[in-house]
Order: C-alpha cells, then sequence, then structure tokens
DNA sequence: GCATTAATATGGA
DNA sequence: TCCATATTAATGC
C-alpha cells in the first residue's frame, strides 16, 4: 500500500517539487533513538525513508502506550500538524533508520499547490483517524487474549512476514504496551497461541503459523481494517 | 572465550 | 495485578 512516500509519489510529477525536495533535511537514527520528544515544538513533518519506528505516549507511572508503529515510508509527527504546537507523542527508532525532515513553512506551501498531494495526505488522516478509533473499542472491549492477538495481525500487516519470521523485532513488552496490557499477560498469551499451534517463537523473533485463524477468532470485532 | 546484565517464561499470592 | 525465580538470550570485556 505505501509504494513509496506519499511525496514521493505525488510531487515528481510536476515542477513545485524540486523545490521542495530541496529543502528537505536527511538524517539517520540509530535503533533505540528517540527523535520525537513528548512536548517538544513541532516544526514540521517526518518521513521514514527506510527503517522502523514506533509511536507513543506516556501514561500514567510512566508507562508508554504505543500508539502506532511506521515502517518505511510512511508519515510521523503529522498529528502535531496543523493546530498543535507541542508534540504529545514520542517517537523512536526500533531499528537503524533513516528520516527525512520537511519544515512546516515548506510542506504548507505544497499543499497549497499540489492537490494530489494533499488529497493523497487526506486520505493517510481520514485512515489515522478511522484506526484510532478502532484501537478505542479494542481497548475497552476485547479480553487480552483478543487484544494480544490482534496485535499480532496488525503487526503482521504492517510489516509483513520474512523468513517464516514477522520483519520486526519487538519485545514482549513493547507487544504488551501497543496491546494494552503486561509483559506477562502476553508471554501467557503467546504460550498458549503456540500450543495450539497458531504461533511460533524462537528468541524474540515471532513466526505467525495459522493468520487466518487467529483473524477468524477476533472477526466479530472486525478491526483490522488498516493501511 | 567467559562474566554480567537483560529478557523471557512460569508459578503462585 | 504484582512479585519471585529459573531459564535463556544479549552484551561487554
Amino acid at each position: 500500500m505505501n509504494t513509496g512516500c506519499l511525496i514521493k509519489r505525488n510531487l515528481n510529477l510536476n515542477g513545485i517539487v524540486s523545490e521542495f525536495t530541496h529543502e528537505k533535511r536527511e538524517f539517520t537514527c540509530k535503533k533505540g533513538q528517540q527523535f520525537i520528544m513528548e512536548g517538544a515544538p513541532v516544526n514540521g513533518l517526518f518521513f521514514i525513508l527506510s527503517g522502523k519506528v514506533k509511536v507513543f505516549r506516556t501514561g500514567i507511572n510512566g508507562r508508554e502506550q504505543i500508539v502506532r508503529f511506521a515502517n518505511s515510508g510512511e508519515i510521523i509527527g503529522h498529528r502535531g500538524f496543523g493546530t498543535q504546537e507541542y508534540y504529545s507523542i514520542g517517537v523512536m527508532a526500533l531499528e537503524d533508520t533513516a528520516l527525512c525532515y520537511f519544515s512546516k513553512d515548506n510542506l504548507q506551501k505544497v499543499l497549497l499547490t499540489a492537490p494530489n498531494f494533499t488529497y493523497d495526505l487526506m486520505l493517510f488522516y481520514a485512515n489515522e483517524l478511522n484506526r484510532s478509533e478502532a484501537k478505542v473499542k479494542s481497548i475497552s472491549q476485547m479480553t487480552v487474549r483478543e487484544r494480544v492477538i490482534d496485535a499480532l495481525i496488525y503487526i503482521e500487516r504492517k510489516f509483513g512476514q520474512k523468513n517464516k519470521f514477522l520483519d520486526i523485532v519487538l519485545s514482549r513488552r513493547e507487544y504488551a504496551n501497543y496491546a494494552g496490557t503486561t509483559e506477562e499477560q502476553v508471554i501467557r498469551v503467546f504460550s498458549a497461541l503456540k500450543k495450539d499451534n497458531l504461533i511460533d517463537t524462537k528468541g524474540k523473533r515471532v513466526q505467525i503459523i495459522d493468520s487466518s485463524f487467529l483473524k477468524r477468532e477476533i472477526s466479530e470485532h472486525n478491526f483490522y481494517l488498516d493501511s
């Protein structure tokens, strides 16, 4: 779905772009490094050129709630764009990641002149909102087991499987922080799923064996209509 | 290579 | 939910 970043897809076509892409700033970020701090002022928008990140928000007693994960080609920090002055989220690289950054002024100029880009961005926002609402439901109505399964399906859709394992390495704690539960609960659900031969694990790597069965188990909550 | 720390897995209050 | 502990993986020297 995200074949190349939004910017490249839309902006290489017309002339405005070269000026725009000229003003971008590129930088890299090592695994575990946080490049957006909660509370920092918003000055623009980030795009992931390559790599993977997690987006989170710190709740009470310092527990992090992972809002979403993002793969290469995706946009980061868009919630703060527009009206908000300060980020309400933090973003950390899950592996070595290359990013590019566009300033607010710069981006506003392009949004006003390149309608197909603006339209694409709007679709992206609409999709995010949809997902965000689905997440509220999942947290409030699904059981722990269902939420963990939901997280696994989400990860599979977003990152896919490579060499039989999910193409991203997450700790059990990170699964927990996404599913809104605890590390122990995730470990327990994983063990149960392994017993039923639905998933397998090797160290931190996770393999989904029967994703259609897992999807069926949470299908009554029909969520996973995701980017 | 080994020693130390971090993460995982289970059991139980 | 929280804590204790055994096992296993990752990291530093």
